[in-house]
DNA sequence: TTAATTTCTTAAGATATCTTAAGTAGATTG
DNA sequence: CAATCTACTTAAGATATCTTAAGAAATTAA
């Protein structure tokens, strides 16, 4: 596993790594690819692995009782993705992971991490750390969606994330915003 | 600090520690008694401290646009609470802190939780997977109110949290469950 | 380049939920 | 005990958002 990824930024922001140690967690990483519409996790099968998108843009999704896809999350390079509920409990993962454009990820299994846990101190503290920040990111998200109207959180989507509007098609967007694509229709030509 | 609080049991039910390390850990923490209606934190003070509730029950609001609180969270007995999103990043906390009875929490503040991660890699290991939790539980929260509809999210409440609907007045259920008073009371009497 | 599939738009009618305003019951305080 | 405040209920009208159905536009595949 080189270890000139992005990853190793991330882990630096942090904490303050060794060269040494990045390089004996990173060889416990492994690359993988794929193409559009692939699928990184599949619903109802437990999630062993964490991934790190080095490049592309993937969803977490379920369907609901109608059928219809619920999109709850997205990630892009640098961020970490994984079902944290099947991760942390194994237990069958409640949503899909899968592909909007082709990616490369580094992902890591439960096992193995919890085995780096033990050796390098240091990487459970990053994770610690990281684990509160998308407790955060969530609580924000959640506020967000109780205070806002569709439209408003369709504005505040756009100004947060703009490249996601580039890269998204717009019925994503919709499924992600709790919003019907009819509806998120009209309130753009609003 | 004398050590036969239930947060040991809390402690000891993620992470072996010895008697030792959880006395050790127990004598950094203080215990602070409130009364009702008590502020354990003001919205717009940095929250310094985790709180880890002994016995009554508080809750976490701010005043919306138009005055109107919205709970945010509960927390009762052997329940952590605090600011996240205030406590990592050492900003003014967008919420108070209060409490709904007379209540009885221990006490940390976050530099002295610092020094104690140093001291004992174990506590932090046990707010790792803390946090975890709270991540899943909040997600899981999220989940029923993208599904739920005011009146499903009403029944899931009282069902999964029977002992909150004695010991909470139902305005304030209405709050969390973002239902207005008004509707909440019209779907139980349907 | 045409055909097929995917994505986006439009519009009418239906529904969940809120707003406002008033009234009732219960709890707390003087 | 009376008075005040707090919590809960009722009901009418307003509004945000969804549903359904259809068609237009854009992208992908043949």
């Amino acid at each position: 596993m080189k270890s000139n990824y992005s990853i190793k930024d991330h882990f630096n922001k942090y904490i303050d790594f060794t060269e040494i140690e990045i390089d004996d967690i990173l060889s416990h990483f492994t690359l993988a690819e794929f193409d559009k519409k692939e699928i990184l996790l599949r619903e109802g099968n437990v999630c062993n692995h964490k991934f790190f998108i080095i490049e592309g843009l993937v969803r977490s999704y379920h369907l609901d009782h109608k059928g219809n896809e619920k999109i709850n999350q997205f990630a892009i390079e640098n961020w970490w993705i994984t079902n944290v509920e099947s991760f942390v409990n194994e237990t069958p993962s409640l949503t899909s992971i899968e592909t909007i454009e082709p990616t490369k990820a580094l992902k890591i299994d439960k096992n193995t991490l919890e085995d780096l846990y033990i050796k390098h101190p240091k990487l459970e503290r990053y994770f610690r750390i990281i684990t509160e920040h998308m407790l955060v990111a969530i609580q924000r998200r959640y506020e967000v969606f109780l205070q806002l109207k569709s439209k408003d959180r369709y504005l505040n989507f756009i100004k947060s994330l703009p490249e996601f509007s580039q890269r998204v098609p717009q019925y994503m967007i919709a499924s992600y915003l709790e919003i019907t694509p009819e509806y998120l229709s009209e309130l753009r030509k609003a």
